[in-house]
DNA sequence: TTACATATGTAATATTATAACATAAAAAAA
DNA sequence: TTTTTTTATGTTATAATATTACATATGTAA
């Protein structure tokens, strides 16, 4: 076994990957998988499966989340994620800017709480908050 | 005006909405929108949007949730919930079993308090939690 | 160098959800 | 009551999201 091996073989990333995250990492709201593919298909990703493929993936390693409640996809702000992880968002019902919201150690506890209380072992969650932004509260 | 007008008008239901709810409130598992069409289809619920109305409204006064990650849908436990309200739910990675939590108060708590802290207004949450159940801890 | 797992390409298709338009029924206003 | 407005219904078509299946290639381990 030499050191290449050792490294954290999930941040090798193929190219398709790689594309699919930078494009994430660079656009200020969440995309949709057939977004991403229009973007990217003057650069060799042809088909949806690519795409899903590469986002699969990218969510397994916890560089990308998905909003459910909106089909997209967001990289993770957390840049040094290495891990499927919890995730939690605001949702402006008004102007529709989401944000991510770093790992809120309250709710965390409060959640581990309940499930020591219930007897289920939490393995992650995703939270989604609707909500009127500061700007459009206004 | 008669006391029929007075009575909460978001609890007359009509007939496809009626059917809609009833399925799911006798399902124990939540329910795709095609499968409850399919369910009904021999009761005159022929088109994907007669369900899809129907899921509407309902998630709107507040009687059925949809399981975002899922594309399904439940009734909601709180019987006597009338508005678009706050959802949790536990979902099993193993056996697949989802359940409502009842309704948190330190989540609830917890949340305002973020919102309060980062000055936007919460107008309700969607909480997912993948987890691994009682049963199959075992 | 064989075996095995992982990745890629491609076409087809499955699944989920909405648009658009016509009509009908119920409720409110005049 | 009759007009207007809102709400619901029916239907067809289609948009948007996601996966299956299969062929082939590439990388890694034994």
């Amino acid at each position: 076994m030499n050191t290449k091996q050792l490294s954290n073989k999930k941040e090798i990333l193929t190219k398709h990957q790689e594309m699919v995250l930078k494009l994430l990492e660079k656009s200020v709201e969440p995309l949709k998988a057939y977004s991403i593919l229009f973007n990217l298909s003057e650069h060799g990703v042809k088909a949806p499966l690519q795409v899903y493929r590469a986002l699969d993936k990218l969510m397994e390693i916890g560089k990308v989340h998905k909003i459910e409640s909106k089909n997209a996809f967001v990289a993770c702000i957390n840049s040094n994620c290495t891990a499927n992880s919890n995730a939690a968002f605001t949702i402006c019902e008004e102007c529709d800017v989401i944000s991510e919201i770093h790992n809120n150690k309250e709710i965390l506890e409060n959640l581990n709480y309940l499930a020591n209380q219930e007897k289920f072992k939490l393995n992650k969650y995703n939270l989604e908050l609707y909500i009127t932004c500061k700007n459009c509260l206004k």
